[in-house]
DNA sequence: CCTGAAATAGCCAGGTC
DNA sequence: GACCTGGCTATTTCAGG
């Protein structure tokens, strides 16, 4: 993971499509070397995959939630269960504090909410935050300044 | 936005590095069909983008978390333009409820995590969830169930 | 939306440093 | 180990229908 391999991950996270030629251009090498480090990153992990990014408001769906969950006792375990069979959730993630769980959702209008924390409730207590805008939406990792490679 | 542009939308989500020859071939359509349809989505915003999906654990960031925040009069506005020059938020939304901030960071380190805190107290009172793990992410957008195109 | 041709890009050797 | 070049294959793109 040196400098070169940041600057392709840069344009990656950029835009996923972009062709290893025109990547290797930029940084002076050919495609081939572009792709065996490509490769090479996939494989350890790095890379976990390449994603379209996709406007839910364009889809019709009118509001995006973020929702915090406090489990019941003996119902962290079903909900963690239940949670990828939810088409809904977007994101979902097991987190310190009070609450246990914290979901980003999309719904299709307010009646889809609701029945969306209908169903929540039989496994603890919820918080529902509806989202007003994106601020910033998958902002590009960069390199970590304390690594030392 | 018919059922076989949502097929297509499913599998760019699903790798947004697909050929389009592929697509193709699994929906029954030419290649240049499938592009054609590609770029009225990405003119239509329907496809924001293509993004590399980055492990951040992988490059060296040892914490992520949640951090909502609830910013001091006359403080959201700063804090919103400050948003977009801070490398480690990953995601950022206004919201309702007593908080009017969510964040998604990734931090490097213990200190990383509490110099990224300190920042934030000159803008508001902040609540952190250090994640745990991931039980879902980036899950593809579908149908809305409700759309009747 | 298709076909068919032209231009690009990806990929597999084999060879160099 | 990392990279390059060359040639082949796959893919994208462009035209016309």
């Amino acid at each position: 993971m040196d400098v070169v391999n940041f600057r392709i991950l840069e344009a990656l996270q950029e835009d996923a499509r972009m062709p290893f030629t025109r990547i290797g251009q930029e940084l002076g090498m050919s495609s081939p070397a572009i792709s065996d480090r490509v490769k090479k990153m996939e494989d350890l992990g790095v890379i976990r995959g390449y994603k379209a990014i996709v406007d839910p408001k364009a889809l019709g769906y009118q509001f995006q939630a973020m929702i915090t969950l406090r489990a019941f006792v003996g119902k962290l375990r079903p909900l963690l269960d239940k949670v990828p069979q939810l088409r809904e959730v977007r994101n979902c993630y097991r987190i310190t504090g009070t609450e246990n769980i914290i979901m980003e959702v999309v719904l299709e209008d307010q009646g889809h909410l609701e029945r969306f924390i209908d169903l929540l409730i039989a496994y603890g207590e919820t918080r529902t935050h509806v989202v007003l805008s994106q601020v910033i939406a998958q902002n590009p990792l960069g390199r970590p300044l304390a690594k030392k490679d």
